[in-house]
RNA sequence: GGGCCGUUAGCUCAGUCGGUAGAGCAACGCCCUUUUAAGGCGUGGGUCGUUGGUUCGAAUCCAACACGGCUCACCA
């Protein structure tokens, strides 16, 4: 026997340190957290599941974990984000905590809640459910006095840890913790003293000035650097991981590592890096302050869940990759496809079974829930825009019309087709859209040969399109270019001018017999 | 200045127990009487950034260097 991960998937290698790290226990935590003073987007929630991941890697193995969301709703507010309306209104609050910040778009309790209301909606859907911890109700609740104190108790040692990579010491009458004014509720606050206890002395810009104490007040917190560490103590946090950000040396993560085991006497978690995640096919990068921050919401507009969760599950966390808006969104759906088929296909020798598991491991942890028993109905994208575009985005008609759908299937080809056809419309190329023409369609102007081809090819469509087989009618089709001499870089323009009113589109057979006899005649009728 | 990551086919990248160099796209070719955007099959193509080291054997481990990117040194 050996330690060998069983599969060399990156959540699986975390699991596995982790056990190794912090021993056999009845209980793992795993946490991640942010806070919520703006649109949660898809960088951040790479943190989530990569947290996700490691969770469902934990309990495969059977073990009992516990995922807890830290919303920082106590922290500052510092800037308003450029893409909200009342600028000035919303600066009123500057220096409050987020919590405090009414929220103007929604009319939500507030803004903090606002933003976090719209991921625990949205978390579900893509199989996530951690515990949501608010951190403004913790430190109102007074739940981290001792936490506090404690703090308090060690000011010199955790001076000298931060001192350790400021470029300028922190002064000798810093104190680390910071407080709200209880009168004009901003941060705008110089503590004086400290009793030795609970009780903080604080003088505050607007006048007020006051010794409160931290069992009884819901004003006093810890800055970052210390609030991180003493809930990574308070909450038994066996694995968080962190953006680049936090990583580097010096960084929040290095003195909090620190400040954890010598001050609150608790092992720091382990821990990984991740990296960012730009955008693509949609313009700017993904910075709150630049507004160009794709949410969650907008991903889900395009990609299924289980895709969206390939999409992480299927990248190491320390590499930045695209979430595109491009054309590669097919290939992203034909690689998902592919990994799908790979799953459900037995491996035939040793050597394939290796990249099989490595696939199948990625194929299980892309799944919101249960994985499928049976193979999903597959359905190229690409094909899929076209069925939509010709059934003007009839969900429903276009499942009717593939006709070998089964019932436990449908679901999850809804969801395709609702987020192909919301590519299609937003986002995909111009060629990826067009509309079949009907009886009240403008009509062509034509010369009298062209109409002989229409004609030819009405004929052909009313008399055998349907009846025989699509290589027979298409043997018809490229018969009537023959019969005319005309070359089909001239006769298929005409077409598709008169069946979508623009120079090309889809294989021409193909696509004449998915649309099928019906509509062609009448639009073919008139010439 | 510190730290982290990257450098593999024309492009995007996979290759993490060291064991014959891989995929997709692009290119080229073939097939379905068929280049107009949905098919199938095949072919070509790489001194794995550079130099040195460990090893029977290195894309893989170690060291140095080059180039590129990110991040920290305010705050969270």
């Amino acid at each position: 026997m050996n330690n060998r991960p069983k599969s060399t998937h990156w959540a699986d290698i975390t699991a596995e340190k982790i056990i190794r790290e912090k021993g056999d226990k009845e209980l793992y935590t795993c946490a991640s957290g942010i806070t919520p003073s703006g649109t949660v987007h898809v960088g951040n929630f790479r943190e989530i599941i990569s947290v996700d991941l490691t969770v469902r890697a934990l309990r495969d193995m059977g073990k009992n974990v516990r995922f807890i969301y830290s919303w920082d709703n106590y922290d500052v507010f510092r800037k308003v984000p450029k893409d909200m309306p009342k600028q000035e209104e919303m600066a009123k609050y500057l220096r409050k905590p987020i919590v405090l910040v009414p929220d103007f778009l929604d009319g939500e309790e507030s803004y903090a809640r606002a933003n976090e209301k719209r991921l625990e909606k949205l978390l579900p859907e893509v199989g996530i459910y951690p515990q949501y911890i608010y951190q403004a109700q913790k430190y109102r609740n007074s739940d981290y006095a001792d936490g506090m104190k404690t703090a308090l108790q060690n000011r010199d040692v955790i001076r000298r840890e931060l001192n350790g990579s400021r470029t300028s010491d922190l002064p000798d009458d810093w104190w680390p913790i910071s407080v709200f004014c209880s009168q004009c509720d901003k941060d705008t606050t110089t503590v004086l003293d400290w009793d030795g206890e609970y009780g903080v002395h604080y003088s505050c810009e607007c006048g007020n000035d006051e010794t409160v104490d931290m069992r009884k007040t819901p004003w006093v917190k810890l800055p970052w650097r210390i609030d991180w560490p003493m809930r990574w103590a308070y909450e038994g946090v066996d694995f968080e991981p962190a953006g680049k950000d936090h990583h580097s040396d010096g960084g929040s993560f290095d003195t909090a590592k620190l400040t954890c085991k010598e001050v609150y006497n608790h092992e720091a978690p382990v821990t990984f890096q991740y990296d960012f995640i730009a955008v693509k096919g949609r313009g700017g990068k993904m910075s709150s302050s630049a507004g160009g921050v794709v949410s969650l919401a907008e991903v889900l507009e395009v990609y299924q869940p289980e895709i969206i969760r390939f999409l992480f599950a299927g990248t190491r966390p320390n590499s930045e990759f695209s979430i595109s808006f491009d054309l590669d969104v097919l290939k992203i759906y034909e690689d998902y496809d592919k990994c799908e088929r790979t799953y459900f296909s037995k491996p035939e020798n040793d050597k394939q079974m290796k990249k099989w598991e490595k696939e199948a491991r990625i194929y299980e942890l892309s799944q919101v829930a249960e994985v499928p028993t049976e193979m999903p109905y597959q359905i190229q994208i690409r094909h899929l825009t076209s069925l939509l575009n010709i059934y003007a985005g009839d969900i429903d008609k276009v499942i009717e019309s593939l006709g070998d759908v089964k019932p436990s299937q449908i679901e999850r080809l809804k969801r395709r087709c609702q987020c192909a056809w919301n590519w299609c419309r937003d986002f995909a190329p111009e060629d990826f859209r067009f509309s079949i023409n009907d009886e009240n369609s403008e009509l062509l102007e034509v010369t009298d040969q062209e109409r002989l081809v229409l004609q030819k090819l009405n004929k052909v469509v009313d008399e055998n399109l349907g009846k025989v087989t699509e290589k027979e009618f298409g043997v018809m089709v490229y018969d009537i270019a023959r019969e005319l001499e005309m070359e089909t870089t001239v006769m298929f323009p005409l077409v598709y001018k008169a069946v979508i009113g623009k120079d090309n589109g889809p294989r021409l057979v193909s696509f004449l017999s998915t649309i099928g006899p019906y509509k062609l005649r009448k639009i073919l009728n008139r010439y």
